[in-house]
DNA sequence: GTCTATGCAAAACTTTTGCATTTGA
DNA sequence: TCAAATGCAAAAGTTTTGCATAGAC
């Protein structure tokens, strides 16, 4: 696999460095993870891999579309591919899981918000809270 | 108006305290605010009131079921009454601007959920971001 | 050799907690 | 009276920032 984002980094005028490779390949493979726990991740690779280089590393993946974050309740926000497949985010209440579905269910409020009032849903940000079948 | 949630605490053991009235008083009068605006609206008044104490009321106004809070992105959840009519938050990612929607708009989202998933949704805490009529 | 990115430490914020004191009932 | 609530200060958690140094190109 060519690692056309490696372009894109020095196209921009930035650098390709082990610690923003180690951070999108854990990323890659934690699908939903905080910054702290990312971090942790990176350093059983790489020892020593600070945790505001972390920050740094994935707002500017961000900038670059390569990854989305989320917010699943609490404080700590998620990040996960970009490139992953559009899904929608249900948190139960009750036993706490994430679920994730696709995005044609909401199909019909995005259309909905779009023709009423001009609103174009961001549907990889968006995320429900309620409670899962067997918590209700 | 007689103030019913009044002997609603006392029934399950709490106080009835000013600065129990006055948080009340700041969420009802602004709608959708962070923990630190409502502590400051609250010390127009009385002077003094400490941020933990409004921390600790908002959770225990939360359980009586007084009040909801939603994240409207960032890091601060924002509290408002729960007796507000029941609505879904749109924040537009262009300008920033808060709007409120019927929740009959996500009704069939809610319907989707329920029947495929057995998921029900907490519509209050619903919050959908995207991109105003203005902004795309 | 440049100029960006990193590590480190400290700061800035937000939220929680322990404890002595105050206060509602 | 006396348990619950408050204020205060300190702690804990998260994210940001300044700066000297390391490292990509």
């Amino acid at each position: 696999m060519v690692e056309t984002w490696h372009e894109e980094l020095r196209a921009r005028g930035y650098r390709v460095t082990p610690q923003r490779q180690l951070v999108l390949e854990a990323v890659t493979e934690m699908g939903h993870a905080t910054p702290e726990e990312i971090c942790s991740r990176v350093q059983e690779t790489a020892r020593g891999v600070n945790i505001s280089t972390v920050y740094r590393t994935l707002e500017l993946l961000e900038e670059l579309g390569l990854v989305t974050h989320t917010h699943l309740g609490h404080g700590a926000p998620t990040y996960h591919l970009a490139s992953e497949a559009d899904h929608v985010h249900l948190v139960c209440r009750g036993c706490g899981e994430v679920t994730e579905v696709a995005p044609d269910l909401v199909h019909g409020l995005v259309s909905a918000l779009d023709e009423q009032l001009g609103f174009v849903t961001d549907v990889r940000h968006l995320t429900v809270f309620g409670h899962c079948r067997g918590c209700r």
